[in-house]
Formats: structure tokens, sequence, C-alpha cells
RNA sequence: CGGGGUGUGGCGCAGCUUGGUAGCGCGUCCGCUUUGGGAGCGGAAGGCCGUCGGUUCGAAUCCGGCCACCCCGACCA
């Protein structure tokens, strides 16, 4: 008597898995108007999650924080000629306030480059005030034809981080060091998420920047999803809001700057890089609910002996919650945690308790076994470094499977339908990225032959990725 | 904006062709029995069938207008 799935299985339709997913594993909702999202107590755990552990690496590459307005004057959208362009299709503007049609229309923000540039303008007088580096944490509107929950979204939450230099090559290391040692770092040691360290096209870039660079993350179906960027504006924005400070040898000077930003969905790519048939599967170092401890019955010695473990645990430094609602079935409770995306499982059951034991459930490689109560301790913490170690090893051997190497636009596109085609830069050039783009295959980003950043899209021997993307 | 489709309890759908005053699954609520992998049984609540008009003794059903949403084509963290 098999069950019917709990979710769509990945390999009959990726997408309503998916959507299967966000709903049964309560990470969120479509929100009222189209295109919102109402994330769910548990998904905004995994934000919050995110938020501090990206926090306290951008704080120490120096950064603060601060809040500028949700308005932004329309007259400021337009000051840098590439930013409007770009940004123009997707703005959600404001006409009317106080019961009256406005002078002038405000727009929701879409980023902020504009706004912090106006202040930066006003606190930037000398190069003693350099570098300015400022990060805020807030949402932003763009509005979306496609609205998929998470990966494309009308109005969606981020970080943004907003700098000043004296010089272009002081900006330009910074933004590769918030490419490598914020972002990369991140998703590599707390979401356990393979990426690739890339520079965006001409085509491709930042509406505004001179450069940008990427971090593609390949999801469970080879597909691409770009999971932050990091831009070099020049002095584009300088030029246009007069951002200028005197200089030691005493001439006024424009500054140069950097734009960085990374969003919530880094919670879609979660989902898609590390989930499975039977759920999500959450990095423990991310995990806002590393271990649960459940109770098997309805019995007040296991309810007890759950409670008493649940505490031993957290006291251990694990993030721990016990399930001991005996009123619902067990395997209904196995299932929602699995879903879920709880680590590890501590189940405990009459049968448990006489053999001084408890069944370990381990939802990252599969399988339980029994272990013994008084080692739940010491196993449980090398459990989680295990698990989140295969993690990142399992979505980097994906990647690296399904890359090829290809000669020509032909053999790309065609391993773009499953996976990423690798193609030197100097083959494919803008005119193969603009063939590719015909079908739906984009060039995700520009690497050089040995992993590293290209410095600049002609330098010598660099690869182009090309892939379909979110 | 061009092409295709759909509007019926919270969600997913049937009913429409051949008009007769609304049904199924899931969910929700209550009770009892359950609990080692999505529980069972009994009971209950919940819908002016998108909207406006027309035809008719009678419209979810037929006709027309409007609105909304969905899918496919160009952008996007």
């Amino acid at each position: 008597m098999a069950k019917a799935p709990v979710l769509t299985p990945q390999a009959d339709d990726f997408p309503r898995w998916y959507q299967d997913l966000i709903s049964k594993a309560e990470l969120a909702d479509n929100g009222p108007v189209r295109g919102t999202m109402v994330i769910r107590p548990y998904g905004y755990g995994l934000w919050e999650r995110m938020q501090a552990d990206m926090d306290a690496r951008i704080k120490a590459v120096g950064a603060q924080n601060a809040y500028f307005p949700l308005f932004i004057p329309q007259s400021y959208l337009t000051r840098e000629a590439q930013h409007v362009e770009g940004f123009a299709p997707e703005l959600a503007v404001v006409t009317h306030g106080g019961g009256k049609e406005l002078e002038e229309p405000v727009v929701v923000r879409p980023t902020s480059e504009t706004i912090i540039n106006e202040y930066f303008s006003k606190w930037v007088q000398s190069y003693r005030d350099l570098p300015l580096l400022i990060n805020q944490w807030a949402n932003v509107v763009r509005w979306e034809m496609r609205p998929r929950l998470f990966l494309r979204t009308s109005e969606f939450l981020w970080q943004e981080g907003h700098t000043a230099h004296a010089t272009q090559e002081d900006a330009r290391v910074f933004a590769s060091r918030i490419q490598r040692d914020v972002y990369a770092d991140f998703m590599e040691n707390v979401l356990a998420m393979d990426v690739v360290l890339g520079r965006k096209t001409t085509k491709e870039r930042f509406a505004g920047a001179i450069n940008t660079l990427t971090l593609e993350g390949m999801m469970g179906d080879g597909k691409a999803l770009q999971l932050g960027t990091s831009h070099e504006l020049g002095q584009n924005f300088a030029k246009a809001f007069n951002t200028t400070y005197l200089s030691k040898e005493g001439t006024q000077e424009h500054v140069w700057q950097t734009s960085w930003g990374s969003t919530t969905r880094m919670i879609g790519a979660l989902v898609m890089m590390h989930g499975d048939d039977n759920g999500l599967r959450v990095p423990p170092r991310l995990a806002h609910v590393q271990a649960v401890v459940l109770a098997i019955k309805d019995d007040e010695a296991v309810v007890a002996k759950v409670r008493e473990v649940g505490e031993k645990l957290r006291a251990a430094g694990l993030r721990v919650v016990v399930d001991d609602r005996t009123d619902t079935p067990f395997g209904r409770r196995a299932v929602d945690w699995e879903l879920k995306g709880v680590p590890l499982r501590v189940e405990i059951g009459p049968r448990d308790l006489e053999a001084g034991t408890a069944m370990l459930a381990r939802r990252i490689p599969g399988g339980k076994e029994p272990v013994a109560l008084d080692s739940l301790e010491t196993l449980l913490p090398k459990a989680l470094e295990e698990d989140q170690a295969r993690l990142l090893q399992e979505s980097r051997e994906r990647r690296l499977a399904r890359t090829v190497d290809v000669g020509s636009v032909a053999e790309a596109a065609e391993a773009a339908a499953t996976g990423w085609a690798r193609i030197p830069w100097s083959e494919l050039g803008p005119e193969g990225e603009a063939k590719l783009a015909e079908q739906g295959v984009t060039v995700r980003c520009l690497v050089g032959e040995d992993g590293s950043v290209p410095l600049s899209e002609d330098a010598p021997g660099t690869l182009a990725i090309v892939a379909r993307a979110y």
C-alpha cells in the first residue's frame, strides 16, 4: 500500500516540487498582491540566521549598518542614465499621498545607490573620510511579471552595501573582497552551497556599474541561480551626484564606489540545491533547529525523558526543539520535520527507555540507527559537522558532473539543456552570447582557466559559463 | 502588449453539452479509539457558483458586457 508521495517528485516536475516544498515545509505563502510573499516563521527563521551570520561577516570587513528611506525622489533615479534605463521597467511609483497627487512622483526603492549617494556627497569632504563603508538591511521593490516565491518576487528582503573609496584600485579590491570573504565564505561554510565566482559580461552587468562580480550556484535540476553580486560602480554615481573629496594634494576628486547585495533568494537556492523528494535539507550551521527530540508514544516516562534529553542537548550548545505533541501521531510529526529539513531527529519510545537508547535519524545522509542515550551529547555535534560537509560536497560533485567543456555555440546550447557548459569567451563573444539568449541560455559569468575571477573580459584564457537560469 | 485558458466553501476540483435552487477530495472544529513513519470511526461548521445585465415560470448551467487571475513570448537579486 504505497502512499502518495508527500511532494511531487523532483524528476516528475521540478518547479512543482519546489512549490510543494515551500508550502508544506511552511516556508512561505503567496501574498494577496501578485508577486508578493508572506515569509512564514520557519522560513523567516532561516533568514534570521542568514542575516546574523552575514552581518558579522560584513562588519568584519569594516562596514557599518545604517538605514535609508524606502521612498526616493523620482528625479534621483534619472540622474544616472544607465541606471534609470535598467530599472525603469520594474519600478513601483507612488503618485498620490495624503489624498493628493504628488508634485514629484516618489519611487519605491529598487536599490539605493541614488539616495545613498546624495548623502555620501554630504558626508564625504576629505580623503580622511574615505573609505566610507555602509550596509543596510532593507526591503526593495522590483515589479515582477513572472514571480516565483523567494526567487523572483516584487518585494524582497536583502542587504545592500555601498562604499566610497579614494582610488579605483581600492574600490576594486573591496568589491572582490566582498565577493570572496563575505559572500563565498558564507555560502560555502554556512549554507554548504557550492558556488562559482566570476565576472559578468557587459550584457549582464548591473545598470550603472563598470564591473559586476557574481556568485552562481547550480540547482538540483542543473539550472543556474545568481546568489549575490558585488559591483564596481567606477565614478558613475559620484559624477551624477557630485560626490567628491579633497585629496592630499589639494585637488577635488570624484570618489570610486562599490555596491553589493544578497537577498532572500538564498532561501530559494537552499531549497533547490539541498532539497530532495522528502523535503528540505538544512545545513546544520544554518539550521535554527538542528535537532528535534521526538516522543514516539503518549507515555509519561517517555515524555519526561524527551524533555530531559532536550535540556541536556541544549546545555551542550545545540539548537533543539522538543516534540512532545503526543496528540499527533508519530508518523505525521516525523514527516513534518523531514519536510522542514531538520538535520537530526532523536526519537524516543518505551522500547528505547528500557534499552537506554534512542533512534538517531539523520536527514542529510538518510537512515537511522539506535544509539545509547548517554552518548548523544558527543554523537550529535559530530554528526552535524559531517552532514554540513556532506551537503557542500554533494553540491560540488553535482556541478562538476553536470558541467561540460564545449567549443561551439551549438554545443553550448545543447549542454545547457541539462547543466552548464564552459566555452572559451574568445570563441563565444557577444555575438554568441546574443545567439544563446534567443534560446533562453545566458552567460552566467566569466572565469579564468584556473577558476580565478578575470580582471577584464579579454583577459587571456577567459572561459564563459553558460546555462539556463532562474 | 501579442496568443491560449480559467473564475464554484480555506486549498484542489466535479457539475455546465441535455436549465429544476450545489457536490467530492483535502483541510478545519467536536467526541471516542489511537500514536515505533502522512491514523480510524462518528458528528459538525463553512459557498448569495467573479461581476453586471439579458433570456426563462425557473440560471452555476444558455446569451452579452465588464473585472480578475493563470499559462506561453521580451527584463530581472
